[in-house]
Formats: structure tokens, sequence, C-alpha cells
DNA sequence: GACATTTGTCACCATGCGGTGACTTCTACG
DNA sequence: CGTAGAAGTCACCGCATGGTGACAAATGTC
């Protein structure tokens, strides 16, 4: 009975598998979006045999399931309204600011960007995830900014905060893959420092009138 | 030597097939979007063997070459500025009008609303078919504007354009999968009377102001 | 009517996928 | 030690895909 030679010593050591699993979910996500994603592709990219996969997390949505937990795809409340501040603020420069703080915390996320794709045209698990997350923030969001700030304005504040966070949730997808909309740059910072002005003057333009 | 008792009088029609194919194409994507379009799929759909697409299309991609030229994906300028008559309207009159006309458009063409969605994620030929088309005709539109209402407010206009040109996108595909978005219904027609109403606002507010 | 061409049908191939069983090797515990 | 069970490896199955070759039947042309 041989033992074979060309077996390495193959470093045993299951938590460190789970963790490649996970960092690799991760990084085929970010690269590939959740299209062609799979178990094959996913054990290739962990350096694992896939078998591993189904025995640690029983199914590709057990990963799924556990990586969610494991990463903050959106912002918090605390940290978005980090030093907003009713009594030196008007309605108007509390959202300006919320808004690009909306920008720059999904912008900087990769993955999510890739679930907000992913969500226009599938449901999963990561979606899901998402999503239940996403409303419920939004939602403490709009419940706090509605504690502090008194008088509620003649402008329909649900419907502004909803088409505003659209537009910047579909520019800041866009701009993944492509550099101009409607002749519009949409992909570096100043590119975006342009457009969170003109959010600005909506706001502005919105709350002030009347 | 025996004939084939089994095969029907098979109404050999090419012209036939190719325009059950292209329809065909134009069913699945409205069913189940540009995700798992392949050339199975089509010719099971359209009734026919996959190697009569290869003889007439070529290839998958020959048929959605075909399919973008058959089909009208974007509005035209004269379809939306029907009736926008510059001496009888504010310029913010005639981007109310035009951006209602713009999501009426596109909400009623589900298939642009696939490609939309799918533009996010992933590039193919009925992408920048859309793309190319939507790219030259909403500058044309601007360029509409710009040569029949005189001043040039103090906001950014093309950014104004992109902003609620993107929010509309973003609502009109995701309403597609959602019924509620930061607590706003965005599906029905009455939902949407209530954004449209929003936007009206925006506008109003944007270049009335200062 | 004879023949070449087109139309349609069926068979097949290689490849990749999700998923599972069987086996070897290592480790922890008695 | 010795052994039970976990960790890791490999081979396989069924299935669907994109793509092609071979052949039968219908059609147009001389």
């Amino acid at each position: 009975m041989v033992t074979n030679v060309a077996r390495a010593t193959t470093a045993r050591n299951p938590a460190a598998v789970r963790a490649r699993v996970l960092a690799a979910l991760g990084a085929i996500i970010e690269r590939d979006g959740l299209a062609g994603l799979g178990v094959n592709a996913l054990a290739r990219a962990a350096g694992c045999d896939k078998v591993l996969i189904y025995r640690y997390f029983g199914d590709l949505d057990g990963v799924c399931r556990e990586f969610a937990e494991s990463r903050d795809f959106w912002w918090t409340v605390e940290e978005l309204v980090d030093g907003v501040d009713p009594a030196r603020m008007t309605r108007a420069q509390a959202l300006q600011l919320l808004m690009r703080r909306h920008a720059q915390a999904i912008r900087r996320r990769p993955i999510t960007l890739a679930i907000l794709a992913h969500e226009l045209t599938q449901r999963s698990t990561l979606v899901a995830a998402l999503e239940a997350v996403r409303e419920r923030r939004t939602l403490d969001l709009l419940a706090w900014i509605d504690a502090r700030f008194e008088p509620p304005a003649a402008m329909d504040l649900p419907a502004l905060a909803l088409l505003l966070g659209a537009a910047v949730n579909y520019l800041a997808v866009r701009g993944r893959g492509l550099a101009v909309m409607n002749g519009v740059p949409i992909r570096s910072d100043a590119d975006w420092e342009r457009i969170l002005s003109a959010i600005d003057a909506l706001i502005a333009g919105a709350l002030t009138q009347q």
C-alpha cells in the first residue's frame, strides 16, 4: 500500500476553507456580478473541492446566507446622520447632506452595486437580504428626520426621497460600465460632485418654494 | 423505401419561420428577460429546429440585430414633443410634460424595460442597440428644447434631465418586480401619478427659484 | 420528367453545470 | 496504541447547452 506521493500536505483546516469560500464569493460577485455564479466557479476560486461547499454550507444558498450576515450591504442610520444637527440646519440642508452620504455609501460598496444591478433582473437570496435591510433602514431614516425636523413641507417627502434615491442608485450602478449618459459624465468623483450639486439644487427648490 | 408516416406536412415556408423566430425572441425577452436567452430556448419557442436559426441568421446575435432593427425601443423626438408649444408654455411646463411622456413611453414597452434592466449587468447586442438610439434621441431632444426655449436657467439642465430620467428608468424597471419602495407604491398608474406629481414639483422648484 | 437546390429533421459531439457516492488520509479521543 | 469520525480527493451521473454533419422531402428550373 503506497501513499500518494503527489498529494501535498493538505493543510487540513476547515475554518480556513469556510473563510476562503466566503471571501471567494465576494471576489466573484465583485468581478463578475451575480449572473454566472455557481458552485463550480466558487469552488475553483476558493481553491477547494465543491463537495466541501455542500458539506459546510449545505448549498450555494447557504453560502449566500452566511455571506449576507457577514457583510454590511447598506448604511446604518447612525452612519448617515452623524453630525446632522436639527438645531443648526434646515431640513433642506439635512437632506442634502444625507443624500451625499447615501451616494458615497453605496458607491464605495462594489458588492452592493452588483446586487442592486441584479435585483432589477432576478430575485435571489442576496437580493432579498439587501432589500430587507435597505427598506428597514430607509424607513428608519425617514422616521428619524420626521422626529427631528418640525414642519412637514408641502412637498411629498417620501416621494422626493424615493426619486432622488432611485436616481442615485441608477447612476451609481450605471457608472460602473458607462462613462457618459445623456451627455453627462457619471463615473469619477468630480462627475459626482456635479450630480450632487444638481441634487442640492433640486432639494433646495423643492423645500423652499410655495 | 418507406415514407415517414409520422412526418406531418411541414408547411415549408422560410419567411414564416424567420418571422416566428423574431416573434419568439420578443416573447422570451418579455417573459424571462435577457439573462437565460439561448439558441435552444429560442428554437423551442419558435417551434422550429435550431439549425434553421443558424442557417437564416448565422448566429443568435444575428437574430438580435435583426430584431433590434424591426422594433422601436425608444420614443422619437416627434412622438415626445407633440403639442409642446413654446409660445404657450413655460420651460418648466414643457419639461413636466416631456417627463410624463417619457415615463409613459418606456413603461408601456416591456422589452425596453427588460433591456434597460439587463444593461446594468451585462453588455450585449440589444443593449448596445438600445444605448445608441437612446443617447442620440435624448441629445436631440435636449437640442430641440434649447432651440425653442430662450433663457438658459441657472439650473444645470442636462444634469436635471439626467437625474429625473435615471429615477424614472429605475422606478419603471423596478416596478415590474416590486410593488413598494421606500414605503411608496410604484406599480400602478395611480402610483405613478403621485410620482409624476413629485417630479412636477421638483421641476417647478428647480426652474423657478433663485 | 430529370436534376440541383433549398427546407426541414434527426443524430451527434464536446463542454459545462449541479449534485452525489466512494474512497483515502488525517486528527482527536479513549 | 487503536479506533471513530471528520477532512479532503476523485470519479461519476444526468442534464442542458452551443454548434455541426448527414440525410429525407419538397421546390424550382431546364
